[in-house]
DNA sequence: CTTTGCACCTGTTGGC
DNA sequence: TGCCAACAGGTGCAAA
């Protein structure tokens, strides 16, 4: 379900209303996640603050005491604000109730999410120390992406969807940016021209920020921490829209599975 | 080293 | 209407 621009709406939503709060009480129904749930995580969160609420590609960081919080919502996970302690329905995972009497809730039905715990420098756990710079950031250049697709024959939408490349990219995004870049999905990442890596670094960074602005995409349960919808879905060029005419030449718009995930593009547009 | 295929889960959808 | 296969926004690992 989400990919950079949700989590980061998540994180937008979360910051003003958990940050300076204490979590008074930790409930842990379901440990089975993509890692179990440690079973220290109760007692070294119970009575901490959070001090602030961090992203890294697709995973939240949140600073409680002297750890840190990993959380990642795989496919299906939600995080919701609510204004008070609501019974938990199914797949209500996990629960942490705050200081000023909202709870913070994960309700993931397919498990693919994670809540970790961890010491020390965050950059340097396991699951964050080989993913690739942020898309959003400078280190993300056309230089970098030029340089880093040297030699890879796959193709350009599975490279830039790998964490290891460039982070937080998913299977919507890099549709929609290689339409945006005029590339198609299925170009070799190591046929990219200088010029095709300043436009895709350029169309991804544009793309992410747009849907950002937009609150996320929301196809079906994507919902903000309140529990409202992202309005991206709006601004689509070709996720989702086989068989209907591309938005800027009107040729119709091709559905082609790349690498096992559906790919969408327009036969005119993209080369 | 790179690349591919699949497993991990549940819920929804579309074809017959 | 019902049933079942295919698929869904992600990730990491085994095997080639």
């Amino acid at each position: 379900m989400p990919e950079l621009p949700e989590v980061e709406t998540v994180r937008r939503g979360l910051a003003p209303r958990v940050v300076g709060r204490c979590i008074v009480c930790v409930t842990v129904r379901e440990r089975r996640l993509r890692q179990p749930v440690p079973a220290d995580f109760e007692a070294r969160l119970t009575g901490q603050r959070i001090d602030a609420i961090a992203r890294r590609g697709k995973y939240l960081l949140l600073s409680v005491g002297t750890e840190t919080l990993l959380i990642h919502l795989g496919m299906s996970g939600r995080l919701r604000l609510l204004p008070e302690a609501v019974a938990p329905g199914r797949h209500d995972h996990v629960d942490l109730a705050l200081s000023d009497g909202t709870l913070l809730r994960l309700h993931d039905p397919r498990r693919f999410g994670l809540m970790l715990l961890c010491h020390g420098p965050p950059a340097a756990h396991p699951l964050l120390a080989d993913i690739g710079p942020e898309p959003l950031g400078t280190d993300f250049s056309d230089s970098y992406l030029y340089a880093r697709s040297r030699g890879h024959r796959v193709a350009v939408k599975n490279f830039i969807m790998d964490s290891h490349v460039v982070a937080g990219v998913g299977n919507i995004y890099a549709s929609e940016a290689l339409f945006i870049a005029g590339i198609r999905p299925t170009h070799q990442a190591r046929r990219l021209s200088r010029a095709q890596c300043g436009r895709l670094v350029w169309a991804i960074r544009a793309t992410l920020e747009k849907a950002i602005a937009c609150g996320g995409t929301t196809l079906r349960d994507f919902f903000g921490v309140a529990g409202q919808p992202g309005y991206f879905k709006q601004e689509l060029f070709v996720y989702g829209r086989a068989g209907a005419p591309c938005r800027c030449c009107e040729t119709v718009i091709v559905e082609r599975r790349v690498g096992q995930r559906s790919s969408f593009y327009c036969p005119h547009c993209q080369r």
